[in-house]
RNA sequence: GAUGCAGGCCGUCUUAUCGCGUUUCGAUUAUUCGAAAUGAGGAAAGUCCGGACAACGCAGAGCACCGUACUUCCUAACGGGAAGGUCCUGGUAAAUUAUCGGGAACAGCCAGUGCCACAGAAAAUAUACCGCCUGCUGUUUCUUUAUGAACGGGAGGUAAGGGUGAAAUGGUGGGGUAAGAGCCCACCGGUCGGGGAGUGAUUUCCGGCGCAUGGUAAACCUUACGGGUUGAAAGACCAAAUAGGUUCUGCUUUUUUGCUCAGGCAAAAAAAGGGCUGCUCGUCCAAUUUCCACUUGUGGAAGAGUAGAAUGGGUAGGUCGAUGGAUCCGAGUGGCGACACUCGGACAAGAUAAAUGAUAAGAAUCUCACUUCUGGUGGGAUACAGAAUCCGGCUUACAGGUCUGCAUCUUUU
């Protein structure tokens, strides 16, 4: 690949989705679909620079903090590793809230959630273009 | 050397690639890029105590409520800690002492009230079931015909003995007695008074008192001491858009007709501006009121409507609070110690739907299996656990390693 089309595989702050308001209305308003051990909630909006994100893994499943956290660092390392296939449609003019919730009970291992991850989104930009 | 117990300390490491939070610097610019530095714990946990801090409250005293409870000390404070005492208890020596541990909700039930299951005669102003003893009396039998003996009846005295119970009215021994009893005596225990030691809990010595009056206060209660309430979602500040409030400025608040003595009433048209679609047209909504002056249809004031500007409160959101402190490290001094003081040095996470990570390779440690046994090969495991305003404690969890002390066993000298 070249400089210029180099992917880079970061994951800052302004990609995730962090105003209480936002994350309601997508709570309320967002249509979902489940791939196995995943819930996931999407929500389209008028194109902006980043998709947002926002990662949720169920305190009643994981009662350790250190647990939920390890859980979450490795589901946002695949979306970090992964989230180009999403991205190449950006000429959609669209942009979406997501919310992907764990809902297995183990803690899974790297390999197995990178997988899914493709999955979901690879669905997701299916359902862009279909939009657009 | 091994095992056990107690206490202290540590609690995986290295490299590569891709990332994240904060700070600084440099670009670019109005949000990105680059570089450097830095980034979880001994319990960050439980949220059980105690404080700092903040808001609110507060004349003083008492009652109520809650908490604490051997003593002295440490501390900002504590329900924490240190040292000591008393009682209970385990080991060792050994013989009721010494030493090394462990435990105690360790103030007060002759201030008051309550409760004490079952069993037992009796569980609290003591009591007589069995037993023991002494009179009286009946029967039987023997006999020396006085009386004695056996078996009953009833009266009295007995807390020695039996039995019950978690607990039975000081214990052991002796005297004493009809039988018994602190009735008397010795020792032990208790209690009261005094002297000595100690800051004190307490201890020790001397003397008096035969010393009826149980247990239970994680029962009410009494005594002493302490406690205002709410918590960082506390609290302080900045503040977009929209809709209200206030102030200032501009514009509009008009005309005609009819009825009426007048006050006024009715009708028609117009109307700043706004809505319906960005513009035009069209359509709809729309204050149109009151007072004063005179030159009698004009002017002024207030009110109403509307446009613009300014401004106050305040929502989303943001900033601070918020990381330099009862701080950490080292040395010295004082103290048995907890700890205090002095000097020198160091800044060491600061997130907020919440950074401190992921992947790969290797190393280290432990463990299991196999083996050709100074070792090698292969597999497995590497705990408990994630800062959330900050400190001091307590409690609980924890693979493995390491140090110190004590005990036991073994080996060598």
């Amino acid at each position: 690949m070249t400089h210029a089309g180099r992917i880079r595989f970061t994951f800052s702050k302004n990609e995730i989705l962090r105003k209480k308001k936002d994350i309601k209305e997508l709570f309320e308003n967002g249509s979902s679909f489940f791939i196995h051990p995943f819930k996931v909630l999407y929500l389209p909006y008028p194109a902006e620079k980043h998709h947002k994100v926002i990662f949720t893994v169920s305190r009643r499943t994981f009662k350790r903090a250190v647990d939920r956290n390890l859980v979450k660092r490795r589901i946002r390392e695949c979306y970090r590793l992964n989230k180009y296939i999403l991205q190449d449609n950006r000429q959609a003019k669209l942009s979406f809230s997501i919310a992907i919730i764990y809902i297995g009970k183990n803690v899974p291992d790297f390999a197995y959630i990178n997988g899914k991850i493709i999955v979901i989104l690879k669905k997701l930009s299916e359902i862009s273009q279909k939009i657009s």
